[in-house]
DNA sequence: GCCAACGTTGGC
DNA sequence: GCCAACGTTGGC
């Protein structure tokens, strides 16, 4: 099992979205290697949920990979922001993964408090400029993480 | 294969 | 809203 993290906006989609619907299909993901990350997921490896774009950012909670290969609906769809008249339905370019949600921290642990802790090697989120929607978490600070989510 | 132009992400 | 970082595109 392996931890990851996986950042959304939360205006355009956040943890209580998550929560509402239980599970969801991770669409939108165009960067390749990001989805190289999302290819290589397995069941039940979890993921850190990561709000963006937002005041402040951080970490919210943590969700559950439940589908691997899942091929993301939204290439194909051509009304979609996310449309790739590039994918075709023989050969799709985007792979993603069906996440459960699991819970939502008391408070948020956000960008800074992360900053403050670890060192950008570690946790690629912290580093300057990081534009990564996916990324692994190294199982040491990951459990840290969610020693800092119950403090 | 280089690299300038361009577009997007995301913190602030 | 600004702008730094940086991935992608396309001309050559």
């Amino acid at each position: 099992m392996k931890y990851w993290l996986m950042k959304s906006e939360p205006d355009v989609y956040g943890i209580d979205d998550l929560k509402r619907d239980r599970e969801t299909i991770w669409d939108g993901v165009r960067n390749y290697q990001a989805r190289n990350f999302l290819r290589s997921m397995e069941v039940g490896d979890r993921a850190f949920f990561y709000h963006s774009n937002t005041t402040p950012p951080g970490i919210v909670g943590l969700m559950t990979v439940s589908q691997p290969e899942v091929i993301d609906p939204t290439q194909f769809d051509a009304k979609s922001k996310y449309y790739d008249p590039k994918s075709t339905e023989a050969a799709p370019r985007w792979q993603t993964v069906k996440v459960e949600y699991a819970e939502t921290f008391p408070a948020i642990i956000s960008l800074e408090t992360l900053r403050q802790q670890f060192s950008p090697d570690d946790l690629w989120v912290v580093r300057n400029g990081n534009r990564l929607s996916v990324m692994p978490v190294p199982d040491a600070i990951a459990q840290k993480i969610i020693e800092l989510a119950k403090s």
